[in-house]
DNA sequence: GTTGAGCGTT
């Protein structure tokens, strides 16, 4: 197919502006999100019915209406309704606030026979539940007796944390994890570290994600599969504004932190002393341990 | 095949 534009616009009656098309006739988010941060997808009025209508996204692929593209003005949607300079405008503010914002809490004390869809059940009186987790052994599957859940409103989280719980017939107290007590520091890195992945997800799928609070330079999953993983922005406020997030990846709850180790050990610093032209070569301190490895790349 | 304070395969 010859090269071809579809003409894109942030309103429906503002001047569009043309995007390239691919050679099979698709457009990638990618390239829409290139003109405008954010972008998750696209809508347009269809002639016919008059009415706002999707455009079919698979796997960040757009695809063409039945008749195709045509000469119509296709309307970007954002997250949630917001534009790419209001989520900055509000993360800015998040910072400062913290609150408000739902975080996972964990579930101590479950009975060995509860299930998620148990949490999920008894959990749903007091809220939207938009995450659950029965942490088990990874050999025998058997539960280790706690979990964590995750409210869509703060309202219902603290409810549940001002009171015992009991589930199946014991009782449950949440709290905050530990891991979200203290505050994360931010720094300025243009790179994320995505602890908590599963296996299944997949760098396209970390891409796919990210790429709604800005553009993304890398992505990166070490082999064999170490559950956690490196996103790299383009703008560093993006990734600090993530920093200390525990953000949801297809019902998965991970936890976005500096790509920069908190504490660094002696041999981290003599390296990164290193990189910053102290006289001492990157080869000096002989092979680093592949575990510590990916936290000193290009950061 | 067990158990009962804890903290999510960096």
């Amino acid at each position: 197919m010859a090269e071809m534009y579809i003409r894109v616009a942030e309103e429906e009656n503002e001047e569009p502006m043309e995007i390239p098309s691919e050679d099979d006739g698709t457009v990638l988010l990618s390239t829409v999100a290139a003109q405008f941060p954010g972008a998750c997808g696209l809508r347009y009025r269809s002639p016919v019915s008059q009415c706002m209508r999707g455009v079919r996204l698979v796997e960040g692929v757009l695809h063409a209406p039945e008749n195709g593209w045509g000469n119509l003005v296709y309307v970007v949607n954002y997250p949630k309704g917001r534009k790419m300079d209001e989520i900055d405008a509000s993360s800015a503010t998040k910072i400062k606030r913290g609150d408000q914002k739902t975080s996972d809490l964990i579930v101590l004390g479950l009975p060995w026979k509860t299930t998620e869809q148990d949490l999920k059940d008894y959990f749903n009186t007091f809220g939207e539940v938009i995450m659950v987790q029965v942490k088990r052994d990874v050999k025998t599957g058997n539960s280790k007796g706690f979990g964590f859940v995750r409210f869509a409103e703060w309202e219902a989280q603290g409810k549940v944390m001002s009171q015992r719980h009991m589930i199946d017939g014991r009782w449950c107290d949440c709290k905050l994890p530990n891991s979200k007590q203290g505050p994360d520091e931010p720094m300025r890195s243009r790179k994320v570290f995505v602890g908590r992945c599963t296996e299944d997800i997949t760098a396209d799928e970390l891409r796919q994600f990210f790429m709604q609070y800005g553009e993304v330079t890398d992505v990166f999953i070490p082999k064999p599969f170490r559950a956690f993983a490196f996103v790299t922005f383009a703008d560093d406020q993006v990734a600090a504004s993530l920093c200390g997030e525990d953000l949801i990846i297809k019902g998965v709850s991970v936890h976005i932190s500096n790509a920069e180790p908190k504490h660094n050990n002696t041999r981290q610093m003599m390296e990164r002393a290193g990189r910053f032209g102290n006289g001492f070569g990157v080869g000096g301190f002989g092979e680093l341990s592949p575990l510590i490895e990916p936290k000193l790349m290009d950061i």
